[in-house]
DNA sequence: CGTTCCAGGGTTAACGTTAACTCATAAGCT
DNA sequence: AGCTTATGAGTTAACGTTAACCCTGGAACG
């Protein structure tokens, strides 16, 4: 079909290894050859063939990246700059979302492997229930780097944000603000949104107020959650007059909540969600979030994997903590 | 390293040839032999190395995924629905975004290629100005779909929105509901922005309105364009008091633009996007929008790929026009 | 008893490239 | 002249699988 180096070494009537040393600008060839062999290779629009070198070579120069979802636009991100950070050096990205089920990780990863990733950044599922599939990447020796998601007590490399800093600044944040009642719209029951959670109640406690467990409810990732948890919050006697939201999504889910039972923002209660994510200053009222460098750690999980690529040897396992950073917009109030 | 099936038929004492017919439930092989490779597999926690069955086989299971943009969650829709839909086929999906640039478009198309991709899915830059690129695609026998965004005159297969239908729908709507000036937030000088403006004035002709160059503004694909493009519209006279917007991010621009000059939504302005994106609903005013039919495109995009990779024989290509729809919201008004 | 047939394997040669050598030839030096 | 050295190739054998064919021994058949 396309034409391979074999074509051109007939042609010429040189050796097969004397074209992929022209093509790889390796071992000593005249110029006369050199020149011959390039001419003829742009006339047959001559394409490398990835997989016969990569079987040979051992290399694909192909990462993986295992996400929960692709259209959570923190992920999303992620992913640009994963791809973004990799590219000067040659690599590509195979993208694969498993929708928070940890069979489908586990499959995923595993078909990954059989196609001879280079290495694999993953956001694993939350619990982690197949820690045997971490067993097993480890044991091919595929360097790998988990990214926002920790497993507790794994020897790996890891990227994240500092989730207590996050429920601590936020909450603070709100108290700064002058609200004495700061409630917590949380997460699912997954680590990092019980570190939040964690956050929240350390700020609370170091500012002298009780955690009461009818200002914490429960949710998910997404904005319903957000809505439906703050319509149960407005119920609450005495309202609060501070939310502290999980996340974007969930945030400007509450937000319209808020808005919908006629109250303002941030007079009547001030809403901080945490992220950062695109659309968050283009509301309404534009969220005060914490940010949590998404970008970095896409940048840091990547740079961290093509170190761990290139140094043949395990290095010792790090674990990169991002400090995260308030951003204050007009969902909080502005005096004290 | 990892074993191999060399391993197998070396501890088993039977040829590889066997092994492989094993694990591809090929060829006659007797029960017996079966388990033993299979258990003697399983214990070396074998994992079939596609590298080297792509380059016997000439089929890598993967197909090629080349956006625009990641963070688009148009885009990032079109992708999951796209791995959604081929997984069930044993595909797997690389997704590559080339940031409008189309030399870096070309540069991907052509690195998929030599990783020897099945097939391409593409939404290419706009103006397309390489279109060498197909050509060589084509010469490579390479099945591609082109999603979204048409190249005129190509002879490909394409699945997209009929853009015509969503400016006609938009504004006739905003028509409908009673305003009698409707401006439009045009997109960047790309074929599918072009469309909905066309349909735009053909709506305004229809109901015998005329269009005037100061109420279509020009802008791009980001919220920020609808929110400069918004202010000034807001200082033509007499102000419009219907916007159609390219598309949904914008439309946010816009409505950020509109409440923040104190104008009220959709009393004082009537507004619709396009797109329907996943925030679009949860605004403070749910934006009415046209529907875009996005994860139809992918399923549609993904299936045509997937017959056309099977039909060995180039089909006669086909072009899928999507019928948008109108998702009415709260950011037009409801009386006429 | 010879022939056919089939189950259950095995052999050989790819697929397209690279790693690690080897081998002429000519040039430079003593 | 005889030795070394550099140059510009070529040879051979992988990499891990599969396609396409070939073989063997026994059962079935007439």
């Amino acid at each position: 079909m396309s034409a391979t180096m074999m074509d051109i070494a007939r042609d010429l009537k040189v050796s097969v290894v004397t074209v992929s040393k022209v093509l790889r600008n390796q071992g000593r060839i005249s110029e006369a050859t050199r020149k011959r062999v390039l001419r003829r290779a742009k006339q047959l629009n001559y394409q490398m063939n990835w997989v016969a070198r990569s079987l040979v070579t051992r290399r694909t120069y192909t990462i993986g990246l295992l996400l929960p979802e692709f259209t959570h636009s923190f992920f999303a991100e992620v992913a640009r700059t994963v791809a973004e950070t990799v590219r000067p050096h040659g690599y590509h990205v195979v993208i694969s979302c498993f929708e928070e089920d940890p069979e489908q990780e586990a499959s995923e990863a595993t078909a990954m492997l059989a196609r001879q990733v280079d290495g694999l950044i993953i956001a694993t599922s939350q619990p982690p229930r197949r820690l045997d599939l971490f067993k097993r990447i480890q044991e091919r020796k595929v360097p790998y780097v988990l990214i926002d998601r920790l497993i507790a007590g794994a020897r790996a490399c890891f990227v994240g944000v500092d989730n207590h800093a996050i429920g601590e600044l936020a909450t603070e944040h709100l108290i700064d603000r002058g609200c004495g009642c700061v409630a917590h719209l949380r997460g699912p029951e997954v680590g990092i949104a019980t570190e939040r959670l964690e956050g929240y109640r350390r700020a609370l406690a170091r500012r002298g107020f009780r955690t009461e467990s009818r200002y914490v409810v429960a949710g998910g990732h997404a904005d319903d959650t957000g809505y439906t948890g703050m319509r149960q919050l407005l119920k609450v006697c005495p309202m609060p007059d501070g939310v502290f939201c999980y996340n974007d999504p969930v945030a400007i889910g509450a937000i319209k909540a808020i808005l919908e039972a006629g109250l303002k923002l941030p007079q009547d209660i001030s809403v901080v969600g945490a992220g950062n994510i695109h659309y968050s200053d283009v509301l309404a009222v534009p969220l005060t979030t914490v940010d949590q460098g998404t970008c970095r750690m896409g940048v840091l999980a990547a740079e961290l994997l093509l170190e761990r690529i290139a140094s043949k040897q395990s290095m010792k396992t790090r674990k990169i903590m991002i400090t995260p950073t308030l951003v204050e917009r007009e969902s909080t109030r502005r005096e004290a």
